[in-house]
Parts: C-alpha cells; sequence; structure tokens
RNA sequence: GCCCAUGUGGCGGAACUGGCAGACGCGCAGGACUUAAAAUCCUGUUGUAGUGAUACAGUACCGGUUCGAUUCCGGUCAUGGGCACCA
C-alpha cells in the first residue's frame, strides 16, 4: 500500500468524529479514568504554532494509548480568549473583539483537527462566553466573601501621554513601548487577591504531588520562604518603633545604622522633626520617577539620605545609630526597613563606604576592609554569642533572647506578594463589585450573574489609566446593591490569569447553570492524571491555579486538595537556525504547511521523534523527511503480508518492541519509542516477510503516533472497527528472552573482545568461553590472573599483573 | 549574585540501578535501477595511523573513587532557563 496521507487523513477524522470515538462518558464505572489535561491556547489570529502541536502530542499520545488500554480518557481542549492582543486589533480594526475571537477559535478549531487530535469536542469551553465567565465572577464573588480580594493603592508604571497603565514589560529602560515618552509612577487603587495567605499550603502541597523536581524548585523560588525574625529598634526620644525584618538577628551587634524605603510612612509621620526635609523629599520624586525595573538594575552605586533629627537605637547595644532613605530598600518585602550589617552585607558595605558609616564585624573571616565577609565563621564583638561557631545555633540563642526581652520574635516572610488582579481593559471579565459611598465595596449578588460586558463602539483605553468601561454610563451608573443608593460599578476587568485558573473543572461539566461543575462529576474525574504545558507557565498559571483550586476545596466547591497530580513540559520547537521562533526573525514553521505537504502523520511522529521531549530541539526539514519515509515504508508492510509465522528472532523482537514503546510511552520517551518501531521496521524489512497479526500488533503500537496511517492499515487487513479503540498489544515474557547474548570482555579495564554466551549461563561458563576467545587468550598470556569479574549478562572482567 | 538544567560524531540525538559509547533518524560517500535525474533499494560512515586484520585516542576541561566512569564525587569553563539590591 502506498501512504496516500491527503485521501487518508480527512477521511479517518471524519470517520472518528462520526463513531464519537474520543468521547468521555462521566462516571462510567465498568473502567478506571484517565483525565489528560493541556494548557489550552490563546486563539491569537496568526493561528497554531508548531509548538501548539509539540505541547499536546504527549498527552494525545498517552491519552490514545489509555484508551486502547480500556480507560474512560476525558482529554478536552478549549480557548483562553481573552485577552490584549485581540483588543488591540479590535481597536486597529474597529471590529468588536467577539468577533475576532470567534473567528479565530473557528480557525484553531479547524487547524487542532487536522492534526488528528483526539480531543472530546463536545466539552469545548471559551474563557469569553457569559457561560462561562460567570462562573469566573462567582469565584472571585466567594473570595470577596471570604476576604481574600481587596482593594488597596499601589504604584504602577503611568504613560502620561497615551494615558494608559502599563505592564513592567511594556515600560522598560523607563520609557512607554509605545510612544516612547517618560513612564511616571502613579498611585491607583487596585484589586488584590490574597494568595500570600496560601503561601505555606502552596509549599506543602508540592510535597503530596508528581512534578519534576526543577518545576518543584522553581514554585519553591518564587513562593520564596525564608525564616528569621522580626525585631523593633526604638527611636530616640520618639515613642514610636521601627520595625525590621532580617534572616541574621544574630548579626544585630554588628548594626551600625538602619535604611527605610523611600515610600516608608515613617518621614510623612515624622516630617516636622527633619530638618532635612527638602532634601529628603528630593530623593523620594527621583525614586518615584524610576520604574521597578530601573530600580532593580541599578546594582553598583548606592544613593541614599541621611534623616537629619531621628535617631535610631540598637535594641541590644543600646548605641545610637543613623537612619537613612535608600531606595535599595524595597517597601514591598518585608518591613520596608532593614538593620544594615555592612561588614556581613555586601549592599550595606557599599553603603556604609559610600556613607562614611562605621563597619563592626561580628563574624570572624575574610577581609573586612576589602569587601562584606558572608561566610560562616565564628562570632566576635557580640556580647553573649561570642564563641558560637554554628549559625543555626547563634540564630536560635538571638531568637529566644528577643522573645524573652521583647524586642523581637522570630517569623517568616514570603517573596510572593498578593495577586494584582485588574487590567484597565475591556476584553476581560468585569468584576462584580460595586462602589457605593455608604456601603464602600459590594458585591454584585449571585443571582445577577454573569455581569455582562456592555456593547461598546470604541474600544480604545479611557483617559486617565481607566478602563473603557469607565467611558459608559449605561455601565458605570447603577444602584447600591445593599442600600439602594446611586453608586458606581467597578470598571476595572479581570487579568488574563483568571478564565486560565479554573478551566480545567469546567471541562468535566462544561454546560451546567447550576454549579461551576456538577460535584459527582468532579468526584468522579478530579484530580486531572496528567497536565502537561510550557516551562513558561510554571511559576505564574501554575501556582495561580493551585492557589483557586485550595481555595474552592476549602470553600466545598471541589474534592480534591490539589488540582493536578503529575505535570510535565515540554521543550520548545526552535527555528531551523536553532533560535527561537519568531515573526521577526523570520524562522516560523506553520503547522499546516507541513500538513499538507507531508501529512498530519509525518508532522507528529517528527515533532516527538526530534529529541528528548522536555528538552528544547531544532526545527530540520530533513528529519521530518525521514519521518515521511518511515511511514512509507512501514505502508508498504502490507506487500509483504503473509500467513507463516515469524522466525523466533523476529518475534522475540516483537516482543521486546511492545514492552519498550508501551514502557516509553509512559515515561515521555517519545523519540525512542519512535526509533523502536523504526528499528523494528528495519528487521522486518531484513526478514522481507511479516506475518499478519505481528503485522497488526505493529500498527496498533504505531497508532497514536500515527494514527491516520494506522486506521487506514487496519482496515486494509480486513480488521473490523476502529484501531483507535482496538486493545493495546501485551508482551509476551517468555518472548523476550534471548537465547544467547553478546557481552564484552575486559582485561584490566579494557574491552578485548565480545562473546557470546548462553543467557544467565554460571560464571564458570562464562569465563570458560571468554578464556577460550582468542584475543582475550592473548592479553591473558603469560600474565596472572588476580581477579575474575563477572556481571551476569552483562560483562567478564579480568585483573592481572 | 542565587536557583535549576544542559555540554556525546558533520547534524538531531541514544545508552536500564557503574558494565560492548554513538541505537534511531538526517547528512555524506560508494554501488544498483535509469538514456539521465528524482524517488527507491543495498553497502559504508567517531577520529588518527595502516592496503589490511588491527592499534591507539575519544562523551566540554582538570583531578578523584573503581577491575571498569557519558553515568558517582570535587573543581573549572561554556550555553540555556528562572529569580534577583528579598534584608
Amino acid at each position: 500500500m502506498r501512504h496516500e496521507f491527503k485521501q487518508i487523513e480527512p477521511k479517518w477524522q471524519k470517520k472518528w468524529e462520526d463513531a464519537k470515538a474520543f468521547e468521555a462518558v462521566d462516571g462510567a464505572k465498568d473502567k478506571p479514568k484517565f483525565y489528560g489535561l493541556v494548557e489550552f491556547p490563546y486563539p491569537s489570529g496568526a493561528g497554531m504554532h508548531v509548538g501548539h502541536i509539540k505541547a499536546y502530542s504527549s498527552i494525545e499520545v498517552i491519552s490514545r494509548k489509555r484508551r486502547m488500554e480500556g480507560y474512560n480518557v476525558l482529554f478536552p481542549i478549549g480557548f483562553d480568549a481573552f485577552g490584549l492582543p485581540t483588543e488591540n486589533y479590535a481597536i486597529k480594526t474597529k471590529t468588536h473583539p467577539r468577533t475576532i475571537t470567534d473567528q479565530n477559535i473557528a480557525h484553531f478549531t479547524e487547524q487542532l483537527k487536522k492534526v488528528g487530535f483526539s480531543f472530546d469536542w463536545n466539552r469545548v469551553i471559551d474563557t469569553t462566553e457569559e457561560d462561562y465567565y460567570k462562573w469566573t465572577q462567582w469565584i472571585f464573588l466567594k473570595m470577596f466573601e471570604k476576604g481574600l480580594a481587596y482593594r488597596d493603592k499601589t504604584l504602577v508604571n503611568y504613560c502620561p501621554s497615551c494615558k494608559v497603565v502599563l505592564s513592567n514589560e511594556d515600560s522598560q529602560g523607563g520609557k512607554c513601548d509605545i510612544c516612547h515618552s517618560d513612564v511616571v509612577q502613579k498611585s491607583k487603587d487596585v484589586w488584590y487577591l490574597r494568595i500570600t495567605e496560601y503561601a505555606d499550603r502552596l509549599l506543602q502541597g508540592l510535597e503530596t504531588v508528581s512534578y519534576p523536581e526543577n518545576i518543584k524548585q522553581q514554585q519553591i523560588n518564587w513562593i520564596g520562604k525564608s525564616k528569621g525574625a522580626f525585631v523593633d529598634f526604638s527611636l530616640d526620644g520618639i515613642d514610636e518603633k521601627l520595625q525590621i525584618y532580617t534572616t541574621r538577628p544574630d548579626t544585630l551587634f554588628g548594626v551600625t545604622f538602619m535604611v527605610i524605603a523611600p515610600e516608608h510612612p515613617l518621614i510623612e509621620k515624622y516630617a516636622d522633626r527633619l530638618s532635612n526635609l527638602e532634601e529628603i523629599n528630593a530623593y523620594q520624586t527621583e525614586c518615584s520617577k524610576k520604574t521597578e525595573f530601573e530600580r532593580t538594575q541599578l546594582v553598583k552605586d548606592k544613593t541614599g539620605v541621611k534623616l537629619q533629627g531621628i535617631e535610631a537605637v540598637n535594641p541590644i547595644t543600646g548605641k545610637k545609630i543613623p537612619i537613612f532613605i535608600a531606595d535599595y530598600v524595597m517597601m514591598g518585602y518585608g518591613t520596608g526597613a532593614i538593620m544594615a550589617v555592612p561588614a556581613h552585607d555586601q549592599r550595606d558595605y557599599d553603603f556604609a563606604k559610600a556613607f562614611g558609616v562605621e563597619i563592626i564585624q561580628v563574624i570572624q573571616g575574610g577581609d573586612i576592609e576589602k569587601e562584606a565577609y558572608t561566610g560562616d565563621g565564628e562570632m566576635i564583638n557580640s556580647g553573649f554569642l561570642n564563641g558560637y561557631t554554628n549559625k543555626k545555633d547563634s540564630i536560635a540563642r538571638m531568637i529566644s533572647e528577643l522573645e524573652k526581652t521583647g524586642i523581637g520574635k522570630g517569623g517568616v516572610q514570603f517573596k510572593m506578594k498578593d495577586w494584582a488582579f485588574n487590567r484597565q481593559r475591556y476584553w476581560g471579565e468585569p468584576i462584580p463589585i460595586v462602589h457605593c459611598e455608604k456601603c464602600g465595596n459590594v458585591a454584585v449578588p449571585y443571582e445577577e450573574l454573569p455581569l455582562r460586558l456592555p456593547e461598546v463602539e470604541d474600544f480604545a483605553p479611557g483617559t486617565d489609566g481607566e478602563s473603557p468601561l469607565a467611558k459608559i454610563d449605561s455601565f458605570v451608573n447603577c444602584k447600591c446593591p445593599k442600600c439602594g443608593a446611586d453608586a458606581k460599578r467597578e470598571t476595572d476587568t479581570m487579568p488574563q490569569w483568571a478564565g486560565s485558573s479554573w478551566y480545567f473543572l469546567r471541562y468535566i461539566d462544561p454546560h451546567n447553570n447550576e454549579a461551576l461543575a456538577d460535584m459527582e462529576k468532579l468526584n468522579y474525574w478530579m484530580p486531572v492524571d496528567h497536565y502537561n504545558g510550557g516551562m513558561e507557565h510554571v511559576t505564574r498559571h501554575l501556582i495561580y491555579s493551585r492557589f483557586w483550586h485550595q481555595f474552592l476545596y476549602d470553600i466545598g466547591v471541589v474534592n480534591t486538595p490539589e488540582p493536578y497530580k503529575k505535570r510535565s513540559a515540554q521543550g520548545l520547537i526552535l527555528g531551523p537556525d536553532g533560535e527561537k521562533m519568531s515573526k521577526s526573525k523570520g524562522n516560523v514553521i506553520d503547522p499546516l504547511d507541513i500538513v499538507e505537504s507531508y501529512g498530519a502523520d509525518a508532522l507528529r511522529t517528527y515533532i516527538l521523534f526530534m529529541g528528548d521531549y522536555a528538552v528544547a530541539a531544532p526545527w530540520n526539514d530533513a528529519s521530518l523527511k525521514g519521518c515521511k519515509r518511515f511511514l512509507e515504508r512501514i505502508a508498504a508492510l502490507t506487500d509483504i503480508v503473509t500467513e507463516e509465522a515469524d522466525s523466533p528472532e523476529l518475534e522475540t523482537k516483537l516482543h521486546k518492541a511492545i514492552k519498550k514503546v508501551s514502557e516509553d510511552i509512559e515515561a515521555m520517551k517519545f523519540n525512542t519509542a519512535i526509533a523502536t518501531l523504526m528499528g523494528l521496521l528495519n528487521d522486518i524489512s531484513a526478514e522481507g516477510k511479516i506475518n499478519r497479526e505481528s503485522l497488526l500488533t505493529v500498527i496498533k503500537l504505531l497508532c497514536p503516533f500515527a494514527p491516520h496511517l494506522s486506521e487506514e492499515l487496519w482496515e486494509s487487513l480486513g480488521q473490523e472497527g476502529l484501531v483507535s479503540l482496538a486493545p493495546w498489544p501485551k508482551y509476551d515474557e517468555g518472548k523476550i528472552v534471548d537465547a544467547s547474548i553478546e557481552i564484552g570482555v575486559q582485561v584490566n579495564g579494557k574491552l578485548k573482545n565480545t562473546i557470546t554466551i548462553p543467557n544467565s549461563c554460571e560464571k564458570e561458563e562464562a569465563l570458560r568461553i571468554a578464556r577460550a576467545d582468542e584475543k582475550v587468550a592473548a592479553a591473558l598470556e603469560g600474565k596472572n590472573v588476580v581477579k575474575e569479574i563477572y556481571v551476569p549478562n552483562k560483562i567478564v572482567s579480568f585483573v592481572v599483573k
């Protein structure tokens, strides 16, 4: 048979659809369940990328294998369709984002179907549909109800020319990405989700799930838990404490000054005591102009201003020490104030050198004349801590001392901050809150959900950094749900991360009007058995969705504390030049071009054959041709099919291949699974014929990778039904054992020759055969054998003198 | 700076818990078929030396453990990713 992919691919795609072959059955008790999840795409106008194919192919192959193994499989797909690119395109073309989104989804759907993915198309979801975002809003209101959603002021990057709030990415170098004018820091009321309240649980939960170590580590770093102490420094002559956070309370004897963040409230509170207020204010203004990006770039030169008129007291030594404001201290971490130990912290050291502050060494070691010493050593100049050599002990001793005297206490800090949860944009979920002068922030009643996006003509952002929704009076003006007075709606929308934080729950019950999903169905399907996606999402999306899920678990909406049992990540597909694919570099591969000229099966096989699934690999057309050639040679096997039995050697090879392919798919080693099939094909070709039943087995093994061709071959061999639903082959333990095997023989660690021995033979037998070998004998000639090593079925090794 | 990966032929990459390095694919060379080319098939293909069987070297670099190291340990260098004046 020839491989006519252009005919067979659409043919089988239609047959699968007609047969409802890949639809999941809710609650089926006769089979085990498997819920495989992939990160749903953002339906951009550019259409699908080869990266999408790679991202979906792993769970695709595993899901297909699971179905053949008799599982009830849920493998859904949907669209994460709210977002900026669509909105910008809407502004540019004066088209409604709804229209654009619908077009893009239709386009994506067609493309996905052409690749032959076995998604359950009955459960497609779209985060921008009212039926869907109703529940996104519902979850937000539940969080608001529980005090996890709150409003607070923050500084945002603001472009006075465009009148838009910008992300850090869009304001690099302090210039607006669009108009290149200077970005300023502007104070704004924004919504936050109290994810920090879940920080510890997000850490603990990692111990119960199966994620690769590097992903866990990234999440741990992102959460950034540190242990230390809070210490209260008193201010000289003022009844006020200045609290700091430190991870090294044991260096307290070395504290010679303090630094507070430029935004620290202490300045305003005691402005009248400060004789150099003007200088301080000027410094504050200067800092506020810097974006966060800039501020974190200037690592070297320390700037700051000494507070004239206020001094602090080192609580452990009683010495008066100066206080500075400096932008190397951030308001957003710890307490916004630090105790500076210049001898043992390089930043404090640099600052002390620049401002001529005293440096006191309290840990023995290093050269304090040159730089801060951050290593371990014996405590010195430290009163009751003198002589301690172990960091842990000295910290513990100091904390107990602080707690005894009431100066401070042990505590923890997280790098993770609360989640800023709003955008000044149109194409997002409206935040269902009403601002009432009398009642404050009031929730829109649950029965009024969904709070729909109003119809608008103009999607451009509003003035003064407001959302376009602020321009719609009919939307903004409303009655307070609590007191009935005139009130105004929140006009910001939710960030893009919102809809994707719970979508995997909606697949389970996509059309439910009563709940985000039926409890019984959730009980059946959750947790997700395997979730694959990009490394770029392992901190944000993965943590956000775990947070939402843990919250939903707390309020009894879902039944599992963690949403994903197992997580994996694919490596990027790089351009043929080895660079990351991008339009500007012109190295982008369009998957549909490949489907047109090589076929979906060749594309799927090649993408998984490229290399280690988790590692980045460059695209190579020549290698793709090799995969196409492989499929053509497989198709041609129908020409040499026979009723005769295979040789015992080939039979062994077939059973070994069943074992290897089965195991490799489980281990996500798709490249070696395909290599095994290629090797088997070479063995069959060498034999010149293949038994009909054996060929059917080969077709089954190939099916998850190249399903269209597999179906066609299955049919051409007169089989009933779909191979996609045929039982997965099993190997015979007895048939994977070779009668004899080849092993190496070493003399003094050097390979001399290989010998053939009976499988699992005794040491004496193996040694006898080894010694009988001409080359081995020559190497042993006249030598004194001091040691004989035989590792069964692996190696014979002689040590001689 | 910190954390995490990775480093193997001309290229993409294999190698189970320390046991024949280079599976499989690409490319290349030679051959068959063809008037010719493409396609297909066969043979070879880590390097160096040798006509040759073969010998020696070889998994980024330096060192260690071991009968034996791509694999384990210590150090160095390089590349990629994440975090970052985080107190």
